[in-house]
DNA sequence: GCCGTTTTCGGCCCGACTGTTTTCAGTCG
């Protein structure tokens, strides 16, 4: 079993408490530490073997006995004597928007509903309206949104959600009367997948502009108007909540809606401490509630609270809190920090443009090099490179980079490593080129031990500049492949092959969790677009914001050095 | 159930909006 398996066991016990009615704070215990489990790098089971696991935030003795014998039986006492008294499809039921806990027991113990079918029906029938506390509007939201959840389905990419959200920050910008705006929520904060999407406006005269942004031409629905908010629904199914607030506000509101919600529990619980208390109002001392000490910006906010600026990617109630405290959070990297990208296509592959449009596209974004990493021949699909093409690439490559003085264009290669962990090209080529990307493109599911020994082999090989998006899940698509990632950090610091952080839309891999883990065990880390288009090359700011997620500063990113020292810093075993 | 500048007990964030209500519980973020 891996991380996942043991949050979401702890994520159904708080689940089904709240569904009981228990104690909000034990409840909330369980969603703390289902949080802390599912974001842990290194695995739960080697944690429990060390008794190291009551060292995690928020797993105390209780969930740590909780934890061993999910670790034997997929489940724990507690997980069987909820389900006892309660039904699994509950927790199918209470992902419907609008129906919470309550709502949830209140349909079961009255029409005994488990199922989402059973409700659609109960719905259709009209049975629900007569419940107490239940109405028609209820009902018709419910069947609403059992049609929308079987229709779009759960959370989206970051980098679609990123690319929807700027389409509507764009128009809205445009607005009379609106004197900044930004992107809020989890969005801006970089969470990899995203459950809907939150805009900040901070105007004088709210009413047009949220009259406006109902009836921009994407917009499906109207879920929600007030005054200060309103939410939509778009033609994509992707819902995006609007906040107004008066400039004077804008800091303290940006910072309230940009969550995360952990995040704010604590730094209010700690402001409550020193007599203040905080709210997307603003940060008030409890003598007077009137007018707020800080609001304007979120650097004043935090100030007030007698921290350092903790930038949105940080804001998961990890540690950043203390931290900002004691003036220890790390420099984060920043996309001007980078100076070249490692992963990208041509024509010469499934690229649709050619080495020297690349390269310009490059340029003009600001960078000092490239490598041009075509894919091998086991990639049929992609019209992948036999040696004989990858030999005559490098030479046009090679061409390419002689022509632009100011900028180097590496010759590179995306290597498949194949089932033994062999890799797919001549050595003697791969030995001549600048810049190897090893990746794995097939055969996803061989058992961990095979797959570590796989990655092993390839590392040994001496010939990788790093290891391509080196767990291959695919974001609302499939898991990773599993291996021991202990093992392969070791690996890959003995011949000095980095780990990428692969920013393209549907990746973003590794993960801040992981990235974190390796670079504090020690592995190098470097960023890659993996662009099989000009515009593809701007994907690398979705790797650039999991870096920060990370806590990685530029220090720790082999772009953020020039080609000829990016180059002396890895596969220094390559001969 | 967890945690500790309130430290082994007592506390655990805060406000907007909705829908079903006649003053507020439930939900969401």
């Amino acid at each position: 079993m891996d991380n996942r398996d043991y949050a979401r066991v702890l994520s159904e016990i708080a689940a089904l408490m709240q569904i009981k009615g228990s104690n909000r704070f034990r409840i909330r215990a369980f969603e703390n530490a289902a949080r802390t489990v599912e974001t842990q790098a290194q695995s739960i089971e080697d944690l429990l073997d060390s008794n190291e696991i009551t060292d995690l935030k928020g797993i105390g003795d209780s969930i740590a006995q909780d934890l061993r014998q999910i670790r034997e039986r997929g489940t724990c006492d507690l997980h069987e004597s909820l389900l006892d008294d309660l039904d699994p499809g509950l927790l199918v039921i209470l992902r419907i928007q609008g129906l919470g806990p309550k709502k949830v027991k209140a349909i079961y113990d009255e029409l005994q509903i488990v199922e989402i079918e059973t409700l659609r029906k109960a719905a259709e029938a009209q049975k629900i309206r007569e419940l107490p506390g239940f109405g028609a509007r209820t009902e018709e939201k419910i069947l609403s949104e059992i049609e929308r959840l079987e229709r779009a389905g759960g959370r989206i990419p970051l980098p679609r959600a990123r690319r929807i959200a700027e389409s509507i920050e764009d128009q809205l910008r445009q607005l009379d009367g609106v004197q900044d705006i930004s992107i809020a929520g989890s969005l801006r904060r970089g969470r990899e997948t995203i459950g809907d999407i939150d805009l900040v406006i901070a105007t004088d005269d709210p009413a047009p502009i949220h009259q406006k942004f109902g009836s921009l031409t994407e917009v499906d629905d109207v879920l929600v108007t007030g005054e200060t908010k309103t939410s939509v629904r778009l033609r994509s199914g992707v819902q995006v909540d609007l906040r107004t607030v008066k400039p004077s506000l804008f800091g303290s509101a940006l910072h309230y809606f940009t969550g995360s919600k952990e995040h704010h529990i604590t730094l209010r619980t700690r402001a409550k401490r020193q007599g203040l208390k905080i709210s997307e109002y603003g940060v008030f001392s409890l003598e007077n509630e009137d007018e707020p000490i800080a609001s304007r910006t979120e650097e004043e906010v935090y100030a007030a609270l007698g921290l350092d600026y903790i930038p949105p990617e940080l804001r998961e109630d990890r540690d950043e809190i203390e931290r900002a405290e004691n003036h220890s959070l790390p420099s984060l990297v920043d996309l001007d920090d980078i100076r070249g990208d490692i992963h990208m296509h041509t024509t010469e592959t499934d690229g649709n443009a050619s080495i020297q449009e690349m390269a310009q596209a490059a340029a003009e974004r600001g960078y000092q090099f490239i490598a041009i990493t075509d894919h091998s021949q086991d990639v049929r699909v992609a019209n992948g490179m036999t040696p004989e093409r990858f030999a005559a690439h490098i030479e046009a490559i090679n061409q390419v980079d002689q022509q632009m003085p100011d900028f180097r264009v590496l010759s590179g290669i995306e290597v498949d490593i194949l089932k033994d962990g062999s890799l797919d090209m001549d050595h003697d080529l791969l030995a001549r080129c600048d810049w190897v990307v090893g990746s794995i493109h097939s055969h996803f599911t061989l058992s961990p031990e095979a797959m570590t020994e796989r990655l092993c082999t390839a590392i040994d090989t001496g010939l990788l500049s790093c290891l391509g998006h080196p767990t291959g899940r695919i974001l609302g698509g499939r898991d990773g492949y599993e291996y021991d990632f202990d093992v392969v950090i070791e690996k890959a610091i003995e011949h000095d092959v980095a780990f990428e952080i692969n920013g393209s839309s549907g990746r973003l891999d590794l993960n801040a969790d992981r990235a974190r883990y390796a670079q504090q065990k020690g592995a190098l880390i470097v960023l890659g677009s993996d662009a099989h288009s000009q515009r593809g090359l701007d994907d690398l700011r979705f790797a650039v914001q999991q870096a920060r997620r990370a806590e990685l500063g530029p220090e720790s990113i082999l772009n953020s050095l020039s080609a000829e020292e990016l180059l002396s810093r890895v596969g220094k075993t390559r001969s």
